[in-house]
DNA sequence: TTTCTAAAAATGTGATCACAAAAAGAGATT
DNA sequence: AATCTCTTTTTGTGATCACATTTTTAGAAA
């Protein structure tokens, strides 16, 4: 079994061998680590993290419940393929829970809540002028989970990560082939409806950001790529 | 262990122990078999399912990773409990959920597809004649069901899906306590727009239907019991 | 009766093993 | 060189067991 190419996330003491495996395998796929296609064995990855094939596997389930990765019928497990109809219908179904998700955080932010999203928002260009594409990718999803997560009921956000993980193959490929980053100025926007506590602004702006580019690329490069490897 | 008040449904040749387990325990918590804060063991359900922990637990850890269950931080495994705001968010969400995929899905509607969503409606009101409070249940989610899938990419199902589970052990509670079943009649309204190919009066009708009741139930009652229950 | 403490039972966790199915490989045949 | 067949290896599945933690129970003390 090839090493996984994953940031080296410590294991936490108390935390369990099936949660450090979930975890360490969700942020692999949400920043592109795998792509699409890939398969994954039980047993492979048990020997990559060191433990068995039983909380390993439960991992594995967990992750397919959530859109990221697939058990076939012949019982393989892959990354899912996506084809340019499905990535469309991602992105679609990305502006309609985020926009949502904003809207209803927009009353629950406290000013000190959005000087932080400034600051997160900060970060993203510090690492896209650094290049950092991994780092800018992360960065972003923490800027718009902050946003949404104000919302102290914000039941949306598990599903919008459930989609952030079924976009996560994609960019890997974008980002081995895009080397031009898209710097966001559509987040300026949506701090600047934040703070004037307008929620079809706040949704409008965060509509707007995904529209036009996922997490630092740009959107209509990264379908065109996505047309290619079809 | 008491027994599963679940639909015995005959498991299929070929279905692995933990894709019986798994459907068995979802289907039971869709239709509120599960009051909320109801805790289970692995044992327990591995017994009344007559299997073992391994394949149960795989299951159990899935159906938390789509918000039907919940791993507390002392290990047990509980259905959630839901406050009156979770409540509010979830029946927003489904709203923002299923308008959208509602007008993704009219495109791609045949006739063929429409006929059989009205037949399903036929069912719908039968059951609620007859007073088969489950069935009704089950025969609404199949109409709503039907028409989201009509996209052949309807990436939101599943996330749809996770909110009806969310909501399914206040099902369980409304099924207690309200006699009265609520007969939809904004399905009508979403059909007729459907036929028309009209997406916004599709995705309104279904919003409208969402915001009245939730599968039979009027949504004001319901509203009204959970406020008692907290 | 209430509260505290220790023993007992129950429960989640994870490693291991046997089994069956699938995939991969080797060798023969065309 | 391509295809078929049989063997070997790999892989997912599920039952079982040992272990640690938690919960429950029982009994003593206040």
């Amino acid at each position: 079994m090839k090493p996984l190419a994953l940031p080296p996330l410590g294991r936490p003491d108390g935390m369990t061998t099936h949660d450090y495996a979930f975890n360490r395998l969700r942020q692999a796929i949400m920043v592109g680590a795998f792509r699409p296609g890939t398969s994954v064995t039980i047993r492979g990855l048990a020997e990559a993290l060191e433990s068995s094939p039983t909380p390993v596997r439960e991992a594995l389930r967990q992750l397919t419940s959530i859109g990221a990765l697939q058990f076939l019928e012949n019982r393989r497990i892959v990354v899912p393929h996506i084809t340019p109809a499905r990535f469309a219908e991602l992105i679609s179904l990305r502006i309609a829970l985020e926009s949502h998700a904003a809207r209803r955080a927009v009353a629950h932010l406290s000013e000190r809540q959005i000087e932080q999203i400034v600051a997160i928002d900060d970060s993203i260009e510090t690492e896209i002028r650094k290049g950092d594409k991994v780092a800018a990718l992360i960065a972003n999803q923490a800027f718009h989970r902050m946003i949404y997560t104000a919302n102290p009921d914000a039941v949306a956000m598990p599903l919008i990560e459930s989609v952030w993980l079924q976009l996560g193959p994609i960019l890997g490929i974008a980002m081995e082939h895009v080397t031009e980053l898209y710097v966001v100025d559509r987040h300026r926007e949506a701090i600047e409806a934040l703070r004037r506590r307008d929620e079809e602004a706040a949704a409008d702006a965060i509509a707007a950001d995904i529209r036009e580019g996922i997490g630092g690329f740009d959107q209509q490069a990264v379908a065109r790529l996505l047309r290619l490897a079809a």
